[in-house]
DNA sequence: AACGTCGCACTTCT
DNA sequence: CAGAAGTGCGACGT
C-alpha cells in the first residue's frame, strides 16, 4: 500500500524538489503521523505549565466510551472558551488506503470558486477546495458561494466513523487539500451563519502531519486585551478533531506554512448547515 | 469583520 | 558561530 501511496504521489503534478526527497518525506510522514497524538513532540511548545494551557493525556470521555469501548483514546483540548477532542479515527493502513482513494476520487473546484474576496480583491486561495454534502445545501464564505457535489462513497464512510464515534450526524464537508507546506489557510473562525449554531466541527485529516494553531481573539493585535497562549497541535493522518462549541466564538484557528513538509495533505471538514430558508 | 500578502524581528538550522 | 532558512505576527487593503 506505501508504494501505492508513494507511485501515486509521483504522479503529482504539483513539486519541485527531487523525487527521492519527496519519496522521502512520504514514507517519514506516513510513518510519523499514526501516532503522533495531538501535542508536538517538538520541545519548544509549552505543555501544561502555563496560563491557557491546553492538553492533559488521554482519558476517556464517558459518552464515547459507551460507543466505542477502549478502541479510541481521546485526548481533550482545553482552554478558555476553547473545547476540542483529539483522536486517532482510522488505523495507518486504513488511512491508506482512503488517502489513496481520496486522491484518485475528488474533484476539487476550479475557476472563479478558487478564489476569495477580501477587501475588494480576488485572491486565489493557497490551497485546493470541493465540498460535498446533501443537496440543496449551500455554503457561503468570503464572498463565494460554494454548492456540494453529492456525496462519494469514501465520504460517506468516512462520515459514519465520525458519526458511530461522536454520536454527531453531519450533512456536508468542506475538503481542503494541502499539495505541500506552501500551502495554508490564514487565521479564521468557522462562524458562517448558515452553521447550525453550537454545532461541533469535524476535522478529519490524511497524509502529511501538519500543525494546527488557535489562538484567541482577543491575544490579537497590538491592543489586545487577553494574553493568552497560542494553542498548537499536530494532526496526523486519519485522525480527527472534534471542534466543540464555544470554540469558534473566540478563537481563530489556523494551517500555518511549513516549508519542510513536502508531501499533500487532504483535510475534510464535517459541518451542520441549516437547509437554505424558504422563500 | 473579511483573510490574504508582505515585511521585519526573532529563532532555529546547518 | 555566522549566515541561511524558517517562523510568528502586526500592518495593510476596499
Amino acid at each position: 500500500m506505501d508504494k501505492f501511496v508513494i507511485k501515486q504521489w509521483k504522479n503529482s503534478e504539483n513539486h519541485k524538489s527531487e523525487r527521492c526527497e519527496i519519496k522521502w518525506q512520504m514514507e517519514k510522514d506516513l510513518v510519523n503521523s499514526g501516532d503522533e497524538g495531538a501535542e508536538s513532540p517538538r520541545k519548544k511548545l509549552k505543555s501544561d505549565t502555563g496560563g491557557g494551557a491546553a492538553t492533559e493525556p488521554l482519558p476517556l470521555l464517558a459518552e464515547q466510551e459507551a460507543v466505542r469501548g477502549a478502541e479510541y483514546s481521546w485526548r481533550r483540548i482545553r482552554a478558555e472558551g476553547l473545547d476540542c477532542d483529539y483522536t486517532k479515527l482510522f488505523t495507518k493502513s486504513e488511512a491508506d488506503e482512503i488517502f489513496v482513494q481520496l486522491e484518485k476520487e475528488l474533484e476539487y473546484f476550479s475557476g472563479d470558486l478558487t478564489k476569495v474576496l477580501v477587501f475588494g480583491k480576488w485572491h486565489d486561495i493557497p490551497r485546493k477546495q470541493v465540498t460535498y454534502g446533501d443537496l440543496g445545501l449551500t455554503y457561503t464564505y468570503s464572498g463565494v458561494t460554494l454548492a456540494p457535489k453529492p456525496w462519494l462513497p469514501v465520504l460517506e464512510k468516512i462520515r459514519d466513523r465520525v458519526t458511530q464515534v461522536t454520536g454527531h450526524m453531519f450533512n456536508f464537508v468542506l475538503i481542503n487539500r494541502y499539495k505541500d507546506g506552501s500551502d495554508h489557510i490564514g487565521e479564521h473562525r468557522d462562524d458562517e451563519k448558515e452553521l447550525e449554531p453550537r454545532s461541533p466541527i469535524a476535522s478529519v485529516s490524511f497524509g502529511a502531519c501538519r500543525d494546527f494553531i488557535f489562538r484567541h481573539g482577543d491575544s490579537r493585535g497590538k491592543c489586545a486585551t487577553h494574553r493568552l497562549e497560542p494553542v498548537k497541535l499536530l494532526l496526523g493522518h486519519g485522525s480527527l478533531l472534534l471542534m466543540k462549541y464555544p470554540t469558534n466564538v473566540h478563537w481563530y484557528h489556523s494551517l500555518p506554512a511549513r516549508r519542510k513538509v513536502l508531501a499533500p495533505r487532504v483535510n475534510l471538514t464535517f459541518r451542520k448547515v441549516l437547509p437554505p430558508p424558504k422563500n
